[in-house]
RNA sequence: GCCGCUGUGGUGGAAUUGGUAGACACGUUGGACUUAAAAUCCAAUGAGACUUAAACUCUCGUACCGGUUCGAGUCCGGUCAGCGGUACCA
């Protein structure tokens, strides 16, 4: 008992803190300031957590903690994002109410949580599938729909046949769903959509003003990709009737010597001729059924045919083949483009390709080689008519100048694209938030406030139809439905909401979790909001923080909440990788061989080798005593590998605050870091003897050791806290944990040596230690005998004047390369004669200095010194 | 291809933001304690040269090449590698 044991100190704690609801946020003070502290809330799976979820979690408890003990008003909260496929498939396969297992699965979790001893406010917790809390989703939705931003649209959408639902863009990877990689093809359906691109200028605007890592900031502007061009008018040769296209590039305008328009653009049938028509009718059809993974898969090799009809170019008259190509699309710009080939890749690999004709218009390159798309310095060439000359312009100038000249002809005008797409917001599922919509003789109709919440219908059976008829289909009673206004009779919405909808507001739930009047209560929302710091992973850099911006800015003109933007600082934490791992590859023979330029190495067989097998020579690892190469490398953790590291294992073999604090020692929140055992081991040790500061190991009592006195702390004594705090504040401020801990450990190596620890010097140790290591500070708190609670005692502050040296260590150059230590009083530091003439006399820069001509002397008070002589 | 990020010992990582590179931790080696092991404690630990040995000293060293500077891990230009995002967006 006298030693450190985590299994006996840790769940005394965790118990304590919930019986005595000591993390309980009370915002009755307002004249505090606030700190709304917010982890993203985890999908309760049927796995448990794994270690990356308590590294944004330490995190973020760290900062709680922190600013608790800093005179802040905390809310720090937590919930369970518990909508979604695995508890649906689940249910699919052991007919268990997914209601059932996501119960489960949030007991675990909470459990989970709370041995790692977070500090949330428990009576906080939101959930999802909770009616009470989906009802003010759909409350939400109604808002949405009353704006006239929520629309049913048949547009053919991403159908996933595997998953049995429709997808967004977002989800759509390489043409595959992001959850399970299957593949992906377009179908018209009917669906529902929320019209995010309204909001697309204010989401690109809004993102400057923010906190967040600049990468995922970029990733945003990119996804909503904006773009300045013009829209042209192309009249067409034979027809009465116009084509429109847009194009960033309105000075190749003299260039254009062809048109494409999308297989689906309407006019296509109306243009095509006689003869050409069993040729376009056969290559809409293949496009039809292509799916996004086959196009993107030939996207290299371009395909088209022609229409036969022409278009006449607005700026020479000239007449140009109008072509129809899929790598025109019709939900970009107008789903027709005017063909530049002499500046546009795309459009000179199609000419090639069909041999048609190339015009230089901007002057740089050689437009028979490639395509010249410099679109700052190129100057125009060939771009002139009776009344307009774009010669000698610079691409900008150019585009101003055309751009004018169509606008007074009436041919065009500026225009702004994006490629942000309205947000397709109705999955195929049973597992989701029912719409508040019933279709009354075919028209889709919102259901008054009142009958919220609208809830899920008990199914026999979980699958959807695979026609694309959402389980809810099948529940006959639920879907009939007299309208409440007319008293016809209706049908319920089928589809649900997808998973984004629940955590697309969440965090302002939190604020108010019991409040009826709203989705949240005003008073408290002007209190809380904005989130100060949101910590999470940055695979949700476009999805659920582009959503959640939408709705917040939908919200805020809503008048329900009061901040243009939700989250004001964003931290992404790295992932954790598993343990390194050394793999040598062997070939069909048995015989180890080099990797090194194989394209594939499918045919190997990897062999796994440990640590002291290896050898590093150079950069690369090797069989020990050999030259064969060994792969060295941390992969992601996951079943199939077999490197999962679990929390509960951890904390049974190390406790929780060893699992916080190895985790926040790895290194940078932001980084991606592999996983090492030892490196837990590590931390072990330091609180082992953290503790044995205050508990004597060899006696049979935990008491409080001997050494720890009523006493005047020494000056040494006094340093080494002092820069302790410093270090650790400053550290905590930048989300440095890293650094701390490492201060930390500082700390703990000196004091080990006390023969008399100060209990004053003690308790601000445990004051230091507590964010991190939450119950071992409590511990040893109590030890001492403070009857005051840890967690609201106040930060100890660091005074800089118990941080001067009697002496400074000037770091001696000559010509740049160090060539002594100078030690000198405090008094003199500064003193640029005394330092200098002592620093000659040293010996190893004597060396150097003696008899050569000094060319200059640098001094750097308290930095360096350097001489730099003649040779 | 494009955009973004990152390259520091055997390993994870520090470095006052241009000023003594390698803090702290892991690992390794040696030692103490122990009948022994575990635990714990102490010491050494970037590579190399010189030396019988040690001390001393010196050289090289932050992916690579070059530049700016008294001085570069840090700033600038170029190259390479890895990671993440994105991709016919006109």
């Amino acid at each position: 008992m006298s030693t450190y044991n985590p299994s006996q100190i840790e769940p005394k704690w965790q118990e304590y803190w919930v019986k005595n609801k000591t993390f309980k946020t009370d915002e009755s003070d307002r004249s505090k300031p606030k700190y709304y502290v917010l982890d993203m809330f985890p999908y309760p799976s049927g796995a448990g957590l794994h270690v990356g979820h308590p590294e944004g979690y330490t995190a973020t408890d760290i900062i709680a903690r922190f600013k608790r003990m800093n005179g802040f008003n905390v809310l720090h909260p937590i919930g369970w994002d518990a909508f979604g496929l695995p508890a649906e498939q689940y249910a699919i396969k052991t007919g268990t109410h997914p209601a059932i297992t996501t119960q489960k699965n949030i007991d675990r979790f909470r459990k989970q949580l709370q041995a790692i001893g977070f500090s949330y406010d428990w009576d906080r917790e939101v959930n999802t599938t909770d009616p009470d809390y989906f009802k003010w989703t759909q409350w939400i939705f109604l808002q949405l729909h009353k704006r006239g931003l929520a629309y049913e649209s048949f547009a053919p959408v991403n159908w996933c046949p595997a998953l049995g639902t429709v997808l967004a863009n977002e989800e759509v990877i390489d043409g595959k769903s992001e959850v399970g990689g299957f593949p992906v093809i377009r179908k018209p359906m009917r669906q529902w959509m929320l019209k995010i691109t309204a909001y697309a200028e204010r989401l690109l605007q809004d993102i400057d003003g923010v906190d967040w890592p600049e990468s995922i900031k970029e990733m945003q502007r990119n996804w909503i990709g904006k773009s300045i061009g013009a829209e042209v008018d192309f009249s067409l040769a034979a027809h009465n009737a116009k084509i429109r296209v847009f194009t960033t590039r309105p000075d190749t305008l003299f260039g254009a010597t062809y048109m494409v328009l999308s297989p689906e653009h309407p006019l296509v049938d109306v243009i095509t001729t006689q003869e050409n028509k069993a040729a376009v009718q056969t290559y809409k059809d293949e496009a039809a059924t292509k799916s996004d993974l086959d196009r993107t898969e030939l996207a290299k090799n371009k395909t088209g045919v022609f229409t036969g009809a022409y278009a006449v170019n607005p700026v020479n008259g000239k007449q140009i083949p109008i072509w129809i190509a899929d790598y025109v699309l019709m939900g970009y710009g107008t789903g027709a483009i005017m063909a530049v080939p002499g500046h546009d890749e795309r459009d000179w690999e199609f000419a090639k390709k069909f041999d048609l004709e190339i015009v230089e218009v901007v002057s740089g390159g050689n437009v028979q080689e490639a395509a010249f798309t410099d679109n700052q310095n190129g100057v125009a060439v060939n771009s002139a008519n009776d009344e307009i000359s774009l010669n000698g312009l610079k691409v900008p100038q150019a585009k101003e100048t055309i751009i004018n000249w169509l606008e007074s002809k009436a041919l065009g005008q500026k225009s702004v694209n994006y490629r942000l797409r309205d947000w397709l917001f109705s999955r195929q599922r049973y597992w989701g938030e029912p719409f508040p919509i019933i279709h009354v003789d075919g028209e889709p109709k919102a259901l008054s406030e009142e009958h919220l919440p609208i809830t899920l219908p008990k199914v026999e059976s979980y699958e959807p139809t695979g026609t694309g008829e959402p389980p809810l289909a099948k529940a006959e009673d639920w879907l009939k439905i007299t309208d409440p206004e007319t008293g016809k009779e209706g049908l319920r919405e089928t589809n649900t909401m997808p998973q984004w909808a629940g955590s697309c507001w969440y965090y302002l739930r939190y604020i108010s979790p019991n409040y009826q009047g709203g989705p949240v209560d005003p008073e408290l929302e002007k209190y809380w909001m904005p989130v100060d710091l949101y910590v999470g992973g940055a695979e949700h850099a476009v999805l659920h923080l582009l959503y959640a911006r939408f709705w917040h800015k939908v919200l805020f003109d809503a008048g329900i909440v009061s901040t243009n933007e939700p989250f004001q600082k964003l931290i992404n934490q790295g992932m954790i990788l598993g343990e390194m791992e050394y793999t040598a590859f062997k070939n069909e023979a048995g015989e180890f061989v080099s990797t090194k330029g194989l394209d594939s190495i499918d045919h190997l067989t990897p062999v796994k080798l440990s640590e002291d097998e290896v050898e590093k020579k150079g950069d690369t690892f090797f069989i020990k005593g050999t030259q064969t190469p060994v792969e060295a490398k941390s992969h992601k953790m996951s079943k199939s590998r077999g490197n999962v590291i679990n929390p509960d294992d951890v904390i049974d073999q190390y406790g929780a605050d060893s699992l916080r604090l190895y985790e926040m020692f790895m290194g940078p929140l932001e980084q991606v870091k592999p996983w090492s055992m030892r490196g837990v081991e590590g931390v072990y040790r330091f609180l082992k003897r953290a503790y044995r500061l205050y508990v004597n190991d060899e006696v049979e009592t935990s008491e409080l050791d001997s050494t720890i006195k009523e006493a005047n702390p020494s000056k040494e004594q006094l340093k080494a806290l002092h820069t302790l705090i410093k270090k650790v504040t400053e550290d905590i401020t930048e989300f440095k944990f890293n650094t701390a801990i490492s201060a930390m450990m500082v700390f703990v190596n000196d004091a080990a040596k006390w023969e008399v620890k100060p209990i004053s010097v003690m308790k601000s140790f445990a004051q230091v230690l507590n964010p991190f290591a939450p119950h071992v500070a409590e511990e040893v708190w109590a030890l001492m005998g403070q009857k005051e609670e840890l967690s609201y005692t106040k930060w100890p502050a660091f005074d800089a004047k118990y941080l001067v040296d009697d002496e400074f260590t000037y770091g001696i150059q000559v010509n740049g390369k160090l060539r002594g230590e100078l030690k000198i009083a405090m008094a003199d530091a500064d003193n640029k004669d005394i330092v200098l003439t002592e620093a000659k006399k040293l010996e190893g820069v004597a060396k150097y200095v003696d008899g050569a001509e000094i060319v200059k002397e640098i001094f750097v008070p308290k930095r360096i010194v350097n001489i730099v002589v003649k040779a």
